[in-house]
DNA sequence: GTTATATTTTAGAACCATTCTAATCTTATT
DNA sequence: AATAAGATTAGAATGGTTCTAAAATATAAC
């Protein structure tokens, strides 16, 4: 194995980034592989610039800015809003819940049929519901 | 009316600062009585600032923060973040949910009993659950 | 009331996550 | 290869919030 210029999963990412309307650079192909290569995950941009770092990515964090923003408005991530001081991009885009844990600001997810909503109200004046967040926070 | 030393609403906002072991400083009384004055809203510290301003209390932005945390750490208040870049001080402490309006940044309560939880999950890890917030955001 | 002590206020600096700017570079198209 | 559209970048700017340390005030003790 001398060259390896498309694993699994960078075949995967490239397909994900085409899909989505995105070009594949090499700035964002490699970020998404570092978001998407494992489970899912609840990321801010500081901890993804660090790991880029980690991993000698040159990579700029404006640029990671941009491409959380970037494949948050294409739907591959979700971005969450805690606390002031900072959100999370969320690799798990289907419909669920999260635990916050106060102390160390990790989110955890909660399966959307673990919460049963009865008698969602609706919107005031006819607003169109656009998202439903559930947060539970625990001191941990 | 030559002297108003004590009107009532002054006296409640009074004694409830002292009920909650914070000195009624000139402060606290004025921005406690513009927050409490009328039912329940959804502040910010700007919002709680420029009011003062116009109603011609001098008071500091620090001061504003350090009374909004205050009055929260002693639940007068209950603090509330949406977004990433400020946060809401909600007059209303009993338990209730929130429409969000992305547009405008308004908040609207929602009563507790209009969501119907069933089937709240236990915390991880037998954390203890501090806070559950609900958040529907709508387009308006 | 006066004095002593603890708490609060304040202006402005600092902080920190995020966004902006505008120049440079890369990608996709022809 | 040439072109045009899109992306990246360093660093400045922004905006909400917190910090600092000095001055002011509230409460408690006399
Ligand atoms: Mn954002
Ligand atoms: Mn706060
Ligand atoms: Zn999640
Ligand atoms: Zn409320």
């Amino acid at each position: 194995m001398r060259h390896k210029k498309t694993s699994v999963g960078n075949v995967t990412v490239l397909e994900r980034l085409r899909a989505s309307g995105l070009r594949p650079t090499r700035q964002r192909l490699a970020l998404a592989k570092l978001l998407f290569a494992r489970g899912h995950r609840h990321a801010s941009a500081e901890q993804l610039f660090n790991e880029a770092k980690t991993h000698r990515i040159e990579v700029s964090l404006a640029t990671v800015y941009n491409a959380l923003h970037d494949f948050t408005a294409k739907g591959l991530l979700r971005e969450i809003s805690i606390d002031s001081g900072g959100s999370y991009f969320d690799t798990n885009t289907s419909y669920h819940h999260h635990f916050y844990f106060e102390r160390s600001g990790h989110l955890e997810d909660i399966a959307a049929d673990r919460i049963a909503i009865a008698a969602l109200p609706d919107a005031p004046g006819g607003a169109e519901i656009s998202r439903v967040d559930v947060i539970i926070r625990v001191n941990g």
